[in-house]
DNA sequence: TATTAGCAATGATAATTATCATATTTTTTC
DNA sequence: GAAAAAATATGATAATTATCATTGCTAATA
């Protein structure tokens, strides 16, 4: 699979509403990358002329707090096209993204893009509808980092780590996150992250083995969630 | 002016890329409608065949939480077309809508844009790019909820309304809220909110007068909103 | 203008969360 | 596989923030 297929298959479902040749011209212009976990896509404050889009592989989307910590603002799956902003607006990217696992990524100019835009109204509305969907999710999060103790926004992120990218054969979340990370993307201090997984731990919530995460009891995490 | 005008000088600058007739065609089918301070204009959950756009007046949009509590989420003012989602995604209202200020707005139904669309792809591409723009400023303020202290906030939020909404004669903030609303804001309880303020205040970086909120001294705000 | 309701302010206290210190475990590197 | 480095864990304490209680102020209303 030379072209897009993959992508269309996993997810991207905008790439559908394009016809043969708009596809050709996109999937042509792009460039493969492999990335290594750990590994910078590229830094917030970075200007590209044209955005990433997953193959394989997660990473996380962060940006900088103005005390110097990060935030991380998304996670980022196969079939994504991350930062989707920078096709449309010419700016300067407003996140960092970092590899969570190796990652096979293509890079996309943006003119074969816009191109398309012009050329395919469906394709600019099912783009636009992307766009929608992770504005409402942004708003979520900002209710939930807003409102909720730390206590809640851990269980809440835990479940929703869960139902994004399921668990392991022995039932452990597939996303592998540091303590650290989870800390950031729940937005509190590592100690902080590390204490409550202990105190969820002891009242039988969750089971640590390690780095592996594992959810027992999802409803009384749902409780906890609110 | 019987069209949009109004609305596309005072920022709606997406209506700009419209033609005459396709112009007319939205102006055409939209309902005008008064709405006093206080009144709901729609509310988290209801269902529209339609969005929208602020003639004159500001609205705060809050979304529930589950623990019950508001959270703003946003302040629209005149030439915004509030919760754009609505025209692209046939969900229900992802907030609520509420008048700080009596208001004029325009009921556009999601037809005639989707037409616009369809038409004219300049068009689309201004939208999407409005809703980029909220995208990003939502990104933000997931970082500010998450990282920053409930003081910082205020002092965040402070600056951030004098910016988009200006001040009155006296320099003093033009746009009015509540103790409970800037609460609300910057999610946290009333009396926190009210604390900081007096705070604030003792330290000669605001000032009070009953409602009215002026700020003295920018960059001590600046850096306290860091 | 007296009355009442709602908002603003402040004190006292409790709960939450961050920070610093230090121990323990795991992972990496040579 | 031993040493070093990094990540995890936990205790002690301090700082922040929420909650409850009370008082004063403002403004709407009859």
């Amino acid at each position: 699979m030379n072209s897009c297929e993959l992508c269309i298959q996993n997810g991207l479902t905008s790439l559908k509403a394009l016809n043969k040749e708009e596809l050709e011209s996109i999937s042509s212009s792009k460039t493969t990358l492999t990335i290594k976990k750990g590994d910078t896509l590229f830094n917030e404050g970075d200007s590209t002329n044209g955005v990433y889009c997953i193959k394989s592989g997660i990473c996380k989307m962060t940006k900088l707090s103005a005390n110097g910590k990060d935030q991380i603002v998304k996670l980022a799956q196969e079939g994504e096209i991350i930062d989707k902003r920078l096709i449309i607006n010419e700016e300067v990217a407003n996140t960092s993204a970092i590899a969570l696992e190796d990652m096979q990524v293509c890079f996309i100019p943006r003119e074969p893009i816009l191109k398309a835009f012009s050329s395919n109204n469906q394709f600019s509305l099912f783009m636009m509808r992307s766009i929608c969907t992770d504005l409402k999710e942004a708003n979520e999060m900002i209710v939930n980092m807003a409102q909720k103790s730390v206590k809640s926004r851990l269980a809440y992120t835990l479940l929703h780590l869960q139902e994004q990218f399921g668990v392991d054969s022995d039932k452990s979340l597939k996303i592998n996150l540091s303590r650290d990370e989870l800390a950031t993307m729940i937005g509190t201090a590592t100690e902080s992250a590390i204490r409550l997984l202990s105190e969820l731990k002891k009242a039988r919530f969750i089971d640590l083995q390690g780095k592996k995460i594992l959810i027992l009891d999802p409803q009384q995490l749902r409780r906890m969630a609110d």
